[in-house]
RNA sequence: GCCCGAGUGGCGGAAUUGGUAUACGCGUUCGACUUAAAAUCGAAUGGAGCGAUCCAUAUGGGUUCAAGUCCCAUCUCGGGCACCA
């Protein structure tokens, strides 16, 4: 018969894929639903990379796999494509990012189509379309609405290359996420949005969720709840200033109260003799990059020249300003107990104050309990173009009014500089028309004329609704449609590898949130997630353009491997959640194991020899994909067709092995079905099938093994027996002369063993 | 510094509740087919030894009839957090 041609097998069906609409889901009632979905990807330049793959193939691998076993499967895909690299890219080329988007878009549609996937094409959704971000800017309205979008003037962090703020979650190392420059602190007026409402719900609920203990862990330690207590030290009778502590009960030791350079209330505190030191330090405090202040641990401050009273020793004791505390935690200001806090020892050894040794207090006594948390609120406005507008304008006193739903979306205007600067606003403040608009002044009652917002919102809004834009992708009236939801979400099983705190935190903040407004039933969006590994260089680096070790995955399909080849190989190279290295000539194994499933089609044997490893591999295939152990389930039925070669392989056992291939190599599956004219309704095993009527006994002395024997499987019921066959065998006899002095039988390991 | 996770052949990695360590794949070697090569098919492959055997799951202890798996220390690597009071 012809070779395996996997380029022709693989244009034939996904041909007939796209003519037939293969994996439209429309919700049927009474068959239950599966809804799996990948983190949609940024569609860059460069195309789909081995990465986006392992991605995308785990979820077709689930997506295939429920479908044969006959629910109602719902797999989607989309685009996030509002960010900075079209922007740039825009900057360098002045080709505009509404135009790089839609040729990078096309270009990550047809590649996913090369790879065979299972996606519903029908709906497809980008961020960055005006009927999808006109649904962005509703969710934000609501927020609004409830006080949860708020605008605050405090210190930020401001990336100076990329020329806008970023939120905390986009902070790494002290660098921006994006370009890896080290950020600033800049004071300026923010939109925020108040995910600290949920702190308490985000925190408790997540051990409720199938989330890898890892992901979980780390969106603890971010939300960092601390239970503790706030204390009032009073200057004078009117003044005050309030710490928070989480040990209050060793109030006795707090020799000296600490505040933070950027603290509110700092000036009060200076003298004529301290003014100008304090200031000197707080603006060296300022300038001072993160890296710097990671760094350098020094324990460094000033005296202010006041003193509080500590109320439970009535002591005097003096306030000091110091770096080490922060002014966005608490209350920003801090008692220092050096005897029991080895921050505070340190500054007091290193400022000469006062150490005593403390006697414990009841908690309660000086203070009102009081919880805190890490978790600062979500900044959200960015100073660059290519985002979503802020539907907001200001009045002529700079007061801030929401654009009205029905003026829904406010549109990003075509400009031809995008250009940011440093003046802190976006490019649009340059389109002066867009600019103007028509608003309701409920404080005048009025029609008046105000100016737009400039700032455009974090990328990360437009991704924290969009698993529910999927049930109603092409929705006209509302953001989302409450029976499409209520069918198919929440998300059954979702699968990324990256945004552990950010996305997976904040779409789990607007879950809780349209949840409290009535528009989901539900409180968390995503039942499963699997956070796979990366995949590197052959060399174990991280794949980059600058050191030339980047795999294309287009390209092993154009060398003639085929997508069943990539696919497969991607699943096959190590446990779904560890990171894994390149190797092409695994690829090459992988592509020969496809062949030799193809080229069993040449010779059906008419007699059936394998129904206890073809029901083995069935097991052991099912149970693997449910716990998402791809990698050993492409190793079983490897094996499988090993024992085929060997004993030839008859019509069913073909069947069987199409049918199991077919969530991996969903092209070749479908040709081999066609050929064996059945049909691909997930195979289901028989245990009785698993029992073969003889066993091999495991005969151990000293627990080292010695002999095996080959028995009647019934014989493992009469424990006597096999110990008299064993000690009748001469490899065991030779070990036993002297008589033994125990035996242990194991019949579930099909194991016995005796202790001289 | 703190919190997780992981250390198994030449390599990627398998191993129900503790129960035959090294599945599967790569690589290597040999053989078949071929004028030859590729492809394909078959066989071998943890180390040492002629052998019976012995030694091997990061290191050192422990529990157990039995430990890759459990307990205690130590080392190495990866990830997260990092002055959060």
């Amino acid at each position: 018969m012809d070779r395996y041609d996997p380029i022709k097998i693989e244009q034939k069906w996904q041909q007939i894929w796209a003519d037939t609409s293969a994996f439209k889901a429309t919700e049927q009632n009474g068959t239950p639903k599966m809804f799996l979905a990948e983190m949609f990807p940024y569609p860059s330049g460069a195309g789909l990379h081995v990465g986006h793959v392992r991605n995308f193939t785990i979820v077709d691998v689930l997506t295939r796999f429920y479908a044969q076993q006959g629910l109602n499967v719902l797999r989607p895909f989309g685009y996030d494509t509002f960010g900075l690299p079209a922007e740039n890219y825009a900057i360098k080329t002045g080709i505009a990012p509404q135009e790089v988007t839609k040729t990078n878009i096309d270009n990550f549609r047809t590649q996913a189509k090369r790879l065979g996937f299972a996606i519903d094409w029908s709906r497809e959704i980008n961020t960055s379309d005006p009927e999808y971000y006109r649904w962005t800017q509703w969710c934000f309205l609501q927020l609004y609405k409830k006080g949860l979008a708020y605008q605050k003037e405090s210190y930020q962090w401001w990336c100076p290359v990329d020329q806008t703020v970023l939120a905390n979650e986009q902070v790494e190392n002290g660098k921006c996420w994006r370009c890896g420059h080290e950020v600033e602190k800049k004071k300026m007026k923010q939109w925020f949005f108040k995910i600290t409402e949920y702190a308490d719900e985000l925190l408790e609920s997540i051990d409720s969720l199938e989330w890898p203990d890892k992901i979980k862990t780390m969106q603890k330690n971010w939300i960092g709840r601390s239970i503790g207590a706030e204390i009032d030290f009073h200057l004078t009778d009117s003044q005050k200033i309030t710490v928070f502590t989480t040990r209050p009960d060793t109030i006795m030791g707090a020799t000296f109260l600490v505040v933070a350079p950027e603290y509110a209330g700092l000036d009060y505190l200076l003298t004529d003799d301290t003014r100008e030191e304090v200031l000197a330090y707080k603006s060296a405090a300022l300038k001072k990059s993160e890296i710097e202040r990671q760094e350098n641990k020094e324990k460094t401050g000033v005296f202010t020249g006041s003193y509080a009273i500590n109320p439970a020793t009535k002591e005097k004791i003096p306030i000091w300003v110091a770096d080490y505390v922060l002014a966005g935690y608490g209350t920003g200001a801090i008692m220092a107990v050096p005897a029991m806090d080895d921050r505070d020892r340190e500054f007091a050894e290193a400022h000469n104050l006062a150490i005593v040794e403390t006697e414990l207090v009841d908690r309660d006594l000086y203070g009102t309990p009081k919880t805190m948390y890490k978790m600062r609120d979500w900044l959200i406005s960015r100073q660059r173009y290519w985002g979503c507008p802020i539907p907001i304008a200001y009045d002529s006193e700079g007061d801030p009014h929401p654009i009205p739903e029905d003026q829904l979306p406010v549109m990003l205007p075509e400009v031809k500089d995008y250009q940011p600067d440093s003046s802190g606003r976006s490019a649009l403040a340059k389109a002066t028309d867009w600019l103007k608009v028509k608003v309701y002044n409920e404080k005048t009652g009025k029609i008046e004329e105000m100016t737009r917002e400039t700032d455009t919102l974090d990328g990360y809004a437009c991704s924290s609704w969009y698993l529910w834009r999927y049930a109603s992708p092409h929705d006209t009236k509302a953001a989302w449609d409450p029976e499409a939801i209520r069918y198919w979400e929440p998300v059954d099983i979702y699968v990324g590898a990256d945004h552990a705190v950010a996305h997976l935190l904040y779409i789990r903040f607007w879950c809780k949130f349209f949840a409290d407004e009535g528009y989901l039933p539900f409180r968390e969006p995503i039942k499963k997630l699997i956070y796979h590994g990366y995949i590197n260089a052959p060399d174990g680096k991280k794949m980059s353009k600058s050191k030339g070790n980047v795999i294309d995955p287009l390209d092993v399909i154009n060398d003639g491997y085929g997508a069943d080849t990539l696919r497969t190989y991607e699943m096959f190279i190590g446990p779904v959640e560890l990171d894994a290295a390149w190797d092409p000539r695994s690829v090459g194994g992988v592509y020969r194991f496809l062949n030799r499933c193809y080229n069993l089609l040449d010779s059906i044997s008419d007699i059936d020899n394998n129904i206890t490893i073809r029901n083995k591999t069935i097991k052991k295939v099912t149970t693997d994909i449910h716990k998402y152990n791809f990698n050993t389930a492409v190793a079983a039925l490897m094996e499988y067709v090993n024992e085929l070669y060997k004993t030839g392989a008859c019509h069913e056992d073909l069947v069987a092995l199409a049918k199991l291939l077919k969530p991996f190599a969903p092209h070749l599956a479908s040709e081999m079905l066609e050929r064996l004219d059945a049909n691909d309704e997930w195979p289901t095993w028989d245990d009785k099938y698993l029992v073969s009527d003889t066993v091999e006994l495991v005969i151990q002395v000293n627990g080292k093994l010695r002999a095996k024997l080959t028995l009647d499987a019934s014989d493992l019921d009469d424990e006597e027996k096999i110990k008299s066959l064993a000690l009748a065998d001469p490899r065991i006899a030779k070990y036993t002369a002297d008589g033994i002095k125990k035996s242990i039988f194991v019949p579930r390991a099909k194991l016995l063993n005796l202790v001289v």
